[in-house]
DNA sequence: GCGAATTATTTTAAGCTTAAAATATCTGCG
DNA sequence: CGCAGATATTTTAAGCTTAAAATAATTCGC
């Protein structure tokens, strides 16, 4: 397995990604510079983070992030999960769980079993040798954020929080706004 | 080996995902759970926005995020990229560039020659129908990414361009410390 | 000019991911 | 009861992604 930082999209950082805007757009209105920007840098601090610990998670312990995600839910709910609280929960499609489970089963870290009382389900749940080695990378895990983030002080790390559930909410607003009034061309003010 | 988008991997969101820490974690000194809440909310937004463009951008063109960004490389330069540059500045493996550009081929938006002066290399080009696309999709990209950052203002905007770059170089020095002295299991204080 | 090292690209093997279709089971309603 | 619709999971087809090995061509040093 593997992993890699990924996708960039504009520029490399330094200036306006002025190239994702012909003059059309321009004229039509808004121009979303600011924004542009904004996205690309986030994007690009969350892949460069992401990849850091992907690779780590694979060299330290030959693991995925998205099985250590798995994992980490199940460790949550010691009780077990069914596939669908996985999909739930992990916010990933149902099929990506079959194969994910499927595998970590024949790793051994984790067990399947049939869901008492409903023959559809199964029921998810680490196996001891599972929740060893989740607590080891949880561990891990936990040091290797705390390194990444070491640059930022206290009060760094509060203003984020409070200005990225801004923009968190934000971007749920527009999202559920398109769900609910999808083919509108998108265009806020002269659509 | 493997590889995809990632998600989650603590809580939804609220509270302290104190299951990432076990006990003996917290004796051990540093307990890093501001940092953890700090990523977990930064994936989250990350992912909650690329795949609102991801599904966007299918819908309404038919086309895969790595493909626009591909374009929007050949956008920036008229002249052609070869698959090492594409490679270089989509920071993704070679591999992966030299199947993205065969489907793109295939699709007709970008055009591949054998790069003059040099046999082993080759020089992709948007076709014009690639070209005409990109401008609608870039157009498209720009008013989205508004509209996802529209519950922001300008003061906002500015303060978190400033703390994301913060982080960013926080995440960059950890990064690059690791690589020069791999091994280390990473112990900030005692290793 | 020859061979070693470097660089550009492709191939391979494996895993992640999704949407959509197919199965299987369950629940509610007459 | 019996069936219709909902729910849980698997399957399928396609594409993305990487690392590592394999090819091919270039460059450098002598």
């Amino acid at each position: 397995m593997d992993e890699g930082a990924s996708k960039d999209i504009g520029d490399s950082e330094g200036e306006a990604p002025a190239v994702l805007l012909d003059a059309e757009t321009r004229l039509h209105g808004d121009d979303h510079r600011a924004e542009l920007r904004l996205w690309l840098r986030l994007l690009t601090l969350t892949n460069l983070i992401e990849s850091e610990i992907r690779s780590r998670l694979r060299g330290a312990f030959d693991v995925t992030l998205p099985r250590f995600d798995l994992m980490a839910q199940l460790e949550k709910a010691p009780e077990g999960l069914t596939l669908g609280d996985l999909s739930r929960r992990m916010m990933v499609s149902a099929g990506n769980v079959t194969g994910l489970v499927e595998r970590l089963v024949q790793d051994g870290l984790v067990e399947r079993r049939p869901a008492p009382g409903d023959r559809r389900s199964a029921l998810v749940t680490l196996t001891p040798e599972g929740r060893a080695g989740f607590e080891a990378m949880a561990h891990a895990h936990g040091d290797w954020v705390g390194d990444l983030f070491a640059g930022l002080s206290d009060a760094d790390i509060e203003q984020l929080m409070a200005l990225l559930a801004r923009a968190k909410a934000s971007a749920r607003a527009a999202s559920e706004a398109a769900r609910n009034a999808p083919s509108i061309h998108k265009e806020p003010s002269n659509g």
